[in-house]
RNA sequence: GGAGGAGUGGCCGAGAGGCUGAAGGCGGCGGUCUUGAAAACCGCUGGUCCGCAAGGGCUCGCAGGUUCGAAUCCUGCCUCCUCCGCCA
């Protein structure tokens, strides 16, 4: 959420940089300024009632009879007017609360302007496409192997999911053992979150109330995490963390649920986006002048597993037009996947500025006896798994069908280096 | 799921319609004293909103209500604890 001072006395810069979204970002500004001008002069009318209200019914207690009697009478039609204030100011706040909770961030100064995710820029790569005739994709290299079975998790569930099986299964967990190794390597804590939140936590990072249609809900009334952004962001919400303890860094393994509303007919082949996936999050608490160089180590920090298995893959800065809701800067990291010919995104490093702790009310003090002032909140995948098992099986495919394994991942398959055909039963 | 009990400032804890943003203690910060430290003593010590400021409003789990006036009374919700049942 963007501070409703600063954009009242910066319209014209909100609304300019908002365009550069696209998609009609700055509309929902329009009845701001009207709605803060009421806000205050409801504010100033009312409390200045209720200060001449509370100093009368402090005589109360002196006066007895008639004259209690009189001033009493005085006094009720003051309360009804304060309260009648009240309540229109509530319906203002909730007007003004409904826009801007619908805004998205504002890009930053560095994101490339664009109007499509064509205008993304490559800002480096990694490594090299490695040499393979006739690449298949990872639907095919697991299925002739009987390690990816898409027919029985139709069956069992629907379409966008799937069952992995024997060694493909262990490699799945494998591979969020060695992602939650490296995080905790380069100084993350980690985290095992809920996978179910209330909705509060899903406005505070910015899924509600704008996007509730990509989530799963439960009878209960909780929501599926989409990201295990989600609860390891609110993790600190409505509190003050204290100055020195910043930055906060914060790894958690969850699955992540999507309803992928509105995304028929696009990658319904495959493991690339399922219903539900495995991700390794990684969360930061900065302080808001470190974000941007944060935001860098992000970024090598989840490159880091992405080397050490050898993977080609580059870094894409999102042009304004691509970036998310709540997001100020982000960069993809795009992985090589032969089978397809393509880069995928296998990782999304954003900084989010102070958009999400203002609406999660996360501070710090940045030293004792200061006045609280909002943290940075930062998160990028390190890594998506199951895209990373698609990276695994398609540029480690052999001629005979076989899969070798990263040397990297080996001492978490108990030393296996291929995957084989797996025994049926 | 059933039956009880409880939620007060960073923490402990008083308060039971007005004098309570809230006693007292602990902790923290500053000072006096000391060669230094401890002890002792003195002072300060939540958040938020409106305002240039002076000042004022709100805030006792959350949301409503009663009242001239609510931390205190009423209703709903949330969380925690105890006992019973069920359960990975």
């Amino acid at each position: 959420m963007l501070d409703l001072k600063w954009v009242v006395a910066n319209l014209d810069e909100a609304r300019r940089r908002l365009a550069t979204r696209g998609g009609g970002a700055a509309e929902a500004l329009a009845p701001i300024e009207a709605l803060a001008a009421e806000r205050r002069q409801l504010i100033q009318a009312s409390e200045t009632q209720r200060a001449e209200q509370r100093k009368a019914s402090e005589q109360m207690r002196a006066l007895k009879g008639e004259e209690q009697a009189r001033l009493r009478a005085r006094l009720k039609t003051l309360s009804d007017e304060v309260k009648e204030k009240e309540t229109r100011l509530k319906d203002v706040e909730e007007q003004i609360d409904r826009a801007l909770l619908n805004v998205p961030n504002l890009p930053h100064e560095t994101v490339p302007v664009g109007t499509s995710e064509r205008d993304n820029q490559v800002m480096r790569a990694w490594g090299d496409k490695p040499a393979i005739d006739s690449p298949r994709e990872h639907t095919e290299i697991g299925e002739n192997l009987g390690l990816l079975d898409f027919e029985r998790a139709a069956k069992v569930s629907g379409t966008r999911f799937v069952f992995y099986r024997g060694a493909l299964a262990r490699l799945e967990l494998a591979v969020v053992h060695f992602f939650l190794d490296s995080a905790r390597e380069r100084g993350y804590l980690e985290l095992l979150p809920p996978y179910l939140v209330n909705a509060d936590s899903m406005r505070g990072t910015g899924q509600l109330p704008k996007f509730e249609e990509d989530l799963f809900k439960t009878t209960a009334g909780y929501y599926l995490i989409p990201t295990a952004e989600v609860p390891v962001t609110n993790y600190h919400r409505d509190e003050i963390l204290e100055g020195a303890r910043l930055p906060l860094k914060y790894t958690a393994f969850s699955p992540c649920f999507r309803s992928e509303a509105g995304s028929y007919g696009k990658d319904t082949k495959g493991i690339i986006r399922q219903h539900q996936f495995h991700k390794v999050e990684l969360v930061r608490f900065e302080r808001p002048e470190s974000a941007h160089a944060a935001l860098e180590e992000l970024v090598r920090d989840a490159q880091a597993p992405l080397q050490r298995l050898g993977l080609h893959h580059r870094v894409v800065a999102l042009c304004t037009a691509d970036l998310g809701f709540a997001s100020e800067k982000t960069y993809d990291l795009e992985v090589w996947l032969p089978g397809q010919n393509a880069y995928r995104e296998i990782s999304s490093c954003s900084t989010f500025g102070d958009f999400q702790a203002r609406r999660a009310q996360i501070r710090f003090r940045p030293s004792q006896g200061d006045k609280p002032r909002l943290v940075a909140t930062l998160n990028g995948s390190g890594l998506a798994v199951g895209r990373t098992v698609v990276a695994i099986l398609e540029n480690g495919q052999q001629r005979d069908g076989s899969v070798l394994l990263p040397a990297a991942i080996r001492p978490y398959m108990g030393g296996l280096e291929r995957l084989m055909p797996a025994a049926d039963r």
